[in-house]
DNA sequence: CGTACAGGTCTA
DNA sequence: TATCTAGACCTGTACG
């Protein structure tokens, strides 16, 4: 009975070392068949890196249960303080460090040149092994490894399924808004339309609201004391162009960003396919590369409709970060509010502040090193009523003016910061405070951002196997992910399945808190739909 | 003429 | 007296 598998390429082929010391060679195509036999005992798939691996195996109809992505978790061990680097230090180190994850389709034409080939996985493993284990935060940290691992297998998972889009919707709805797809370099013919009515409202006859200089100079020459054409700066004018204006903006955007050439680029077969990549951001959250992933207009997540016969389950857990400080921080009192379904309100219903818009604010304002204005009234109360959570967030931004490295709830280690710099003259000097002030306000949100992130690969590890159980046959046969947005998951799912689903997915949810904060008392409640389309959530 | 950057806007 | 975190990506424009 194997625990261990780790897969290496040679040559043409892979072998395959076993911890019980043997190794196996196999010819690339032999792989699938051989994952999927062994699959049975249940093994931790040990890779260089997911994307040079799963893809094809998922192609294959494979699905694997456990991997150890060493790239990942290489990433997250050297960052750590919790970890001895002298443990890690190698030949190979270098390589580990620079590995990338393969993004593009043609990258694997390139097999030949990929340096990964040049990386010995079993060394790495076997010294990632060692250094977990001779860390003081062996727990913690190897949580966050499974963590990390498993959101690289939902990643290639959710990739090869794909977020179901209907073209013919997405069309039907652009076309709604600004009139159907002109030819290519032309405005649509809606957006055309509103031209002359805001040239003359602003008396200048040839302004062109697409160029950013000239739409500036244009609204200065009509009379406008503006810097900038930002919709926030342009909102505040009283001025009968600017809903108008502001409306061309907002198509034009809309049109530019998710328009017809979106949807020939990235959207194929009926999915919608952006390359994620876990661990992309510093502070533990996904990265997305292409489509936009990270800002899925929410005016167009009508053309996100589920296939004939599945629904979409959406779920989302409301207030994710200050409930994570409340964990955290094992803040009891901040804990309390989090029992509500709405933690502001609980702020409020605890008599903390006088309204919810109070206590985003400011909870928002604690998170982000916010000091101004409505959010710095409100923070003395907060910081009285909710001593623990403050403080955390509160040392975590001195400790990174003083250039220290902060960590997460599982043991990621916040970057280093470059030097803030500083002199004699005072010019310099005040340039160097507001370095450490930034790079104090970075580590106060890289540790909640961080440890929300955490919560979350838990949550979808745990989901990811649940949703395994509650189906048959292959990946997409079954309940499977196909989005996810930092605390937003969408599952597609046979419609007959969709109850068992949405208790999977709070279930789930439980269980990330309890991985992370064990007993503490803290809620992570779901707002969860069972949807035809993803804009009915 | 290709690349880099500024400005802007979308997401959590 | 300070423009609050993390991203992606589009266009127009300046630059080498």
């Amino acid at each position: 009975m194997v625990s261990t598998v780790v897969l290496q390429r040679v040559g043409d082929g892979v072998r395959a070392h076993l911890d019980d010391g043997t190794a196996h060679d196999l010819a690339r195509a032999e792989l699938p068949a051989w994952v999927a036999a062994h699959e049975a005992d249940r093994p931790r798939w040990v890779w260089d890196e997911a994307t040079r691996w799963y893809p094809a195996l998922l192609a294959a109809g494979v699905r694997v249960e456990r991997c150890t992505d060493l790239r990942l978790t290489h990433a997250v061990l050297r960052r750590s303080p919790h970890v001895d680097q002298q443990l890690l230090a190698g030949p190979g180190t270098d390589g580990w460090d620079a590995l990338a994850p393969v993004v593009a389709e043609e990258a694997t034409l390139f097999d030949l040149a990929d340096p990964a080939d040049e990386l010995d996985p079993v060394a790495e493993h076997a010294a990632q092994q060692r250094a977990l284990a001779a860390s003081p935060q062996r727990g913690r940290l190897g949580l966050l490894l499974a963590a990390e691992s498993a959101a690289a297998l939902v990643a290639a998972e959710m990739q090869h399924a794909g977020m179901p889009w209907r073209a013919d919707v997405h069309d039907r709805l652009l076309t709604e808004l600004v009139g159907p797809r002109p030819p290519a370099g032309q405005r649509p013919a809606g957006l055309e339309a509103m031209l002359p009515g805001i040239r003359a409202a602003f008396g200048q006859p040839a302004l062109n609201p697409d160029s950013q200089v000239e739409l500036l100079a244009g609204l200065r020459a009509g009379g406008l004391d503006v810097d900038d054409t930002r919709s926030w700066t342009l909102r505040e004018i009283d001025h009968p162009g600017i809903e108008p204006l502001l409306r061309y903006k907002k198509l034009l955007r809309l049109v530019q960003a998710n328009g017809w050439a979106w949807l020939d680029t990235w959207v194929r077969d009926g999915r919608f396919r952006p390359v994620l990549l876990p661990g992309g951001v510093v502070t533990g959250r996904w990265a997305a590369q292409g489509g936009g992933a990270l800002s899925a207009p929410a005016q167009l997540r009508g053309a996100a409709v589920a296939d004939e016969g599945w629904r979409f389950v959406v779920a989302d857990v409301a207030q994710l970060e200050p409930r994570v400080l409340a964990g955290m921080s094992g803040d009891t009192a901040m804990a309390e509010a989090a029992r509500a379904r709405d933690l502001y309100q609980g702020v409020v219903d605890a008599g903390v502040v006088a309204t919810r818009a109070q206590a985003k604010v400011g909870l928002i304002g604690a998170l982000y090193g916010g000091t101004r204005g409505e959010s710095g009234l409100v923070l003395p109360r907060l910081a009285r009523r909710y001593p623990a959570a403050l403080g955390l967030v509160e040392q975590a931004a001195r400790a990174g003016e003083r250039g220290e490295v902060v960590t997460t709830r599982l043991g990621r280690g916040s970057p280093r910061p470059g030097p803030f710099g500083g002199g004699d003259d005072p010019a310099s000097g005040r340039a160097a405070d507001a370095r450490r002030r930034s790079w104090g306000r970075f580590t106060r949100n890289f540790v909640v951002q961080g440890t929300g992130a955490e919560w979350a690969s838990c949550w979808l590890a745990d989901l990811r196997n649940r949703l395994w159980r509650l189906g048959d046959g292959r990946l997409t046969d079954r309940p499977h992910l196909v989005f996810f947005l930092h605390d937003e998951v969408v599952v597609h799912t046979p419609a007959g399945l969709a109850d068992e689903v949405t208790a999977a997915v709070r279930a789930a949810a439980a269980e990330a808190g309890r991985l992370l904060f064990g007993d503490f008392p803290v809620d992570f409640p779901l707002d969860v739909a069972v949807v035809g389309s993803w804009a009915e959530a």
